[in-house]
DNA sequence: AAAACGTGGTG
DNA sequence: TCACCAAGTTT
């Protein structure tokens, strides 16, 4: 025997491993997944696709009430584009990172305009949409079609770190690594590998959360990396938790919860007083304005956009 | 590639 | 209380 003996590359899957965790995460899935509106058949790919638009960076609880409204209103993709921007960003509320009305508005005018009105079914065309990264691609790709696609959000990162690669958290950036991992673990077929893709989200939404995981639930605890290591904790670099408090985020949402209430255009002086401090008022207004997010007037008041 | 981008619940 | 966390995308 020599020293360039094949072996499997350190840290992969065993070929036998994804049979092994396919099933009990499934069968987990039919039994103890949430009934959320845009699981439901008569959501259609346009609910799948704003749920996602919601869902990126907020907790679904909060995202509930608005999605209903959303829908209710703007049954299909055309109906939103048929509005002025700001409606959606009205609408959006208090969801955060209202950029992801905007962007929402956007994809549903492309949608229109492009696709007839239908949301499309290729990861390609879902990935040229506004606002689609490679998640959201897969996520429509994968909840609405059926397709199989590796969908790599935070849930799934997690369950993978700990279920196969044995750590207590990813990396704070998705490595290739870990898109490697995600396609090798992909079940074969369409519908398995998009059943696999929503049990592998919900495990890591209501099992394997970050803070404190709830292993004696888990389906898989017994096969888990992390756990068979002796739970070990972190090491890699301290998350950054993102301060917000005094940040020029804080200041545009303040100045935009005023436009969202009003009716009528603003006058400057009512949108000076969220923020004392003027020239990080100004910039932050400033940006608002860059981002489309607001329309300033000629008579020196603003609105949500109408264009 | 790091940083910007909202908001509210929770341990 | 306060830092962490929540189905990411864009520049």
């Amino acid at each position: 025997m020599t020293t360039t003996t094949t072996s499997r590359t350190a840290g992969g899957p065993s070929d036998e491993a994804p049979a092994a965790l396919h099933s009990p995460v499934i069968d987990w899935f039919r039994t103890h997944a949430r009934d959320l509106p845009w699981r439901r058949q008569e959501a259609g790919p346009w609910g799948v696709m704003v749920s996602e638009f919601m869902l990126q960076q907020t907790p679904v609880s909060r995202v509930l009430p608005v999605y209903e409204q959303w829908l209710a209103r703007w049954p299909r993709p055309a109906d939103l584009a048929a509005e002025p921007p700001g409606e959606a960003v009205r609408a959006w509320g208090r969801l955060g990172y209202p950029r992801r009305a905007l962007r929402l508005h956007a994809a549903a005018s492309a949608i229109a305009e492009r696709h007839g009105g239908d949301v499309p079914q290729d990861h390609a065309k879902l990935l040229a949409l506004p606002g689609v990264g490679e998640y959201t691609a897969a996520a429509v790709a994968s909840f609405a079609y059926g397709q199989r696609h590796p969908v790599l959000d935070t849930n799934v990162r997690r369950v993978f770190g700990r279920a196969v690669t044995g750590v207590q958290y990813p990396p704070t950036a998705t490595t290739a690594a870990e898109r490697r991992l995600a396609r090798e673990l992909l079940p074969d077929d369409d519908p398995t590998a998009a059943a696999w893709a929503a049990a592998t989200m919900e495990l890591g939404a209501l099992v394997c959360t970050a803070r404190t995981p709830d292993c004696h639930r888990c389906p898989i605890a017994t096969q888990c990396a992390w756990r068979l290591a002796g739970s070990p904790a972190h090491t890699g670099p301290p998350r950054r938790g993102q301060t917000y408090a005094g940040t020029d985020r804080q200041v545009r949402g303040k100045l935009l919860a005023v436009l969202r209430e009003a009716v009528t255009p603003v006058e400057q002086a009512a949108l000076d007083v969220v923020w004392d401090e003027p020239v990080q008022r100004a910039r932050a207004l400033d940006g608002l304005v860059s981002d489309g997010l607001v329309e300033p007037l000629t008579n020196g008041t603003y609105r949500l956009p109408l264009t």
